[in-house]
DNA sequence: AAATCATGTTAAAAAAGGTTAACTCAAAAC
DNA sequence: GTTTTGAGTTAACCTTTTTTAACATGATTT
C-alpha cells in the first residue's frame, strides 16, 4: 500500500493522544498531533494533511468547530471524529454535517485504522496527489516550499502571503469567502484583519500580473475570486 | 467523449455526497459539492452549471425550494432530484414539476450515470456551450470575466451589473421577475433592494444603448425583459 | 380625474476595497 | 548587546461599488 498518507489528529486528552500517535505512526501514517481545538486549525491552515481525525469534545474549540472552520476553505478533505459514548445519536447527526465518519469511544486502534483506510478508499485517496502544488496560469505555486515559480524566476512568498495565495488557488475559479479566508488565516474577521488582507490581496496582485490571464477579482461583499482563463 | 460538463450535487449528507463527488469527477465531469440549500443557491448563482443533483431532504432549504428559485431565472437547466424511499410517489410528482428525473435511494453509481447521460442526450447537450458567455446584439458579454465587448471596446462591469445582466441575458426575449431576480442577486426581495435594482436597470440601459436593437424593457408589475430584435 | 403604486433617473451618502507608506516588533546579523 | 532586516500591521488617502434619497414620470385603479 502506498501509504504517506499525512494526518492531523487532534485529542486534548494526553494517554489516548499520545497513544493514537504513535499507533498511526507504526501503521505508516504521517501524522501530526495538535492537543487542542485552536492548535488543529492553525496547523491545519499551515500544512497539508490528507485526513483529519478530530476529537469532538476539547476545551476551547471543540472538533465540530474546527470541521466547520476548516470545511469553508476545503470541502475534501476527509474528516473523522471521535466522540464519547453519552453523546446522544440525534445531535452527533446534526453536528456531523461535513463529516465522513465517526467513532464512539471506546473503540479499538484497529477499528481506526480500519475507518480510516475505508473513508480514504471511498474517497479515492491518490498517494501521489500533491496538494501543495498548483497551476496559476503560466505559474506554478509551491504551497510548502512558498515559492512562486514562472519560467525559471523563483519568487519567494512570505507566510501570509502563501496562505492567501494558497487559499485562492484552492478555490481557483469560485469565489474565496472573505470571512472564510480570514479566519483559515488570522483566526478572527475584524476590521484590520481584514485590512490586512487586502494589503496582501494587491501584494498577489502585483505578483501575478505578468500573466494577463490570471485576475484576483473582487466579488463586492463577497470574497475574491482567482480567475485562470 | 466530450465532457467538460459542470454539475452542481447538493447533497447534505456527507457521506454520499463525498461519494458522489469523488465518482462523478472520476466519470470526467466538473463537480462543485453543495453541503445545503443556501449553498447550492448561492453557488448556482455565481457559477455556471449545466446540471444540478439535488438531495430532496435537505436542512434549511430542501433541494424542491431550490429548484423553484432555480427555474425562476432558468427554466432550462437540466435538474435531477435523489429522494428517500420513503416519499410518495403523488408528492413527489407533484413537487417534481421543472425537473427532468428523479432518483429513489439507494441508488448505483452506475445508475445515476445513466441518468445523467440519458438527460443530457435527451436536452441535447453540446459540450461546447459557454454558458458564461452571451450575445446581446452587437456586444459580447462574458459573465465569468464581467466583460461586456462591442466592437473591441471593452467595458468592466460590478459584480451587480453583472449579476444583472446575465439574469437578463439567460432569459433574453423573455420576462425576468422582479422578485426572482431579487432574491437571486440580493438574497431578499424588500423594497430598498428593488430600488437598488431598478438603479442598475438604468445603469444597464445606459451600457447598452450604443445598439437601438437592444432595449430592457418594463413589464409593469412582473419584471425586465432584455428585448434582441 | 384623483389617487396610488411602480418605475425612471440623478445625485448624495455610505460601505467596501485598492494602494502606498509609515510604523511595530521580533529575529537575525553584526 | 546593538543594529539591521523583514514580515506583518496600521494608517492614510483615494477610488469604486452599492445603497439610499429625492424627485419625476408613467401605469393602473377607483
Amino acid at each position: 500500500m502506498s501509504k504517506n498518507v499525512s494526518i492531523l489528529l487532534a485529542e486534548d486528552d494526553e494517554n489516548l493522544g499520545t497513544l493514537l500517535n504513535t499507533f498511526l505512526k507504526n501503521k505508516g501514517y504521517y501524522v501530526d498531533l495538535a492537543r487542542n481545538g485552536k492548535s488543529a486549525l492553525e496547523k491545519f491552515n499551515d500544512g497539508n494533511y490528507d485526513f483529519l481525525i478530530l476529537d469532538v469534545m476539547m476545551p476551547e474549540i471543540d472538533g465540530f468547530t474546527v470541521a466547520k472552520e476548516v470545511r469553508e476553505v476545503d470541502r475534501n478533505v476527509p474528516i473523522l471524529f471521535l466522540t464519547a459514548k453519552s453523546m446522544k445519536e440525534d445531535k452527533l447527526q446534526g453536528f456531523a454535517i461535513g463529516a465522513d465518519d465517526y467513532l464512539t469511544k471506546p473503540f479499538s486502534m484497529e477499528e481506526l485504522v480500519a475507518r480510516v483506510e475505508a473513508i480514504l478508499k471511498r474517497t479515492g485517496y491518490e498517494g501521489d496527489t500533491d496538494t501543495s502544488s498548483f497551476d496559476i496560469g503560466l505559474f506554478t505555486f509551491d504551497s510548502d516550499k512558498r515559492l512562486l515559480i514562472k519560467d525559471g524566476d523563483i519568487q519567494k512568498l512570505t507566510t501570509k502571503e502563501s496562505q492567501l495565495l494558497k487559499l485562492l488557488a484552492k478555490n481557483k475559479n469560485e469565489v474565496l469567502d472573505r470571512q472564510a479566508a480570514l479566519r483559515a488565516i488570522w483566526g478572527d474577521d475584524n476590521y484590520f484583519n481584514g485590512r490586512s488582507m487586502d494589503v496582501y490581496i494587491a501584494k498577489l496582485r502585483k505578483m501575478l500580473k505578468e500573466d494577463v490571464a490570471i485576475e484576483i477579482m473582487n466579488v463586492h461583499g463577497k470574497g475574491f475570486k482567482l480567475i485562470d482563463s
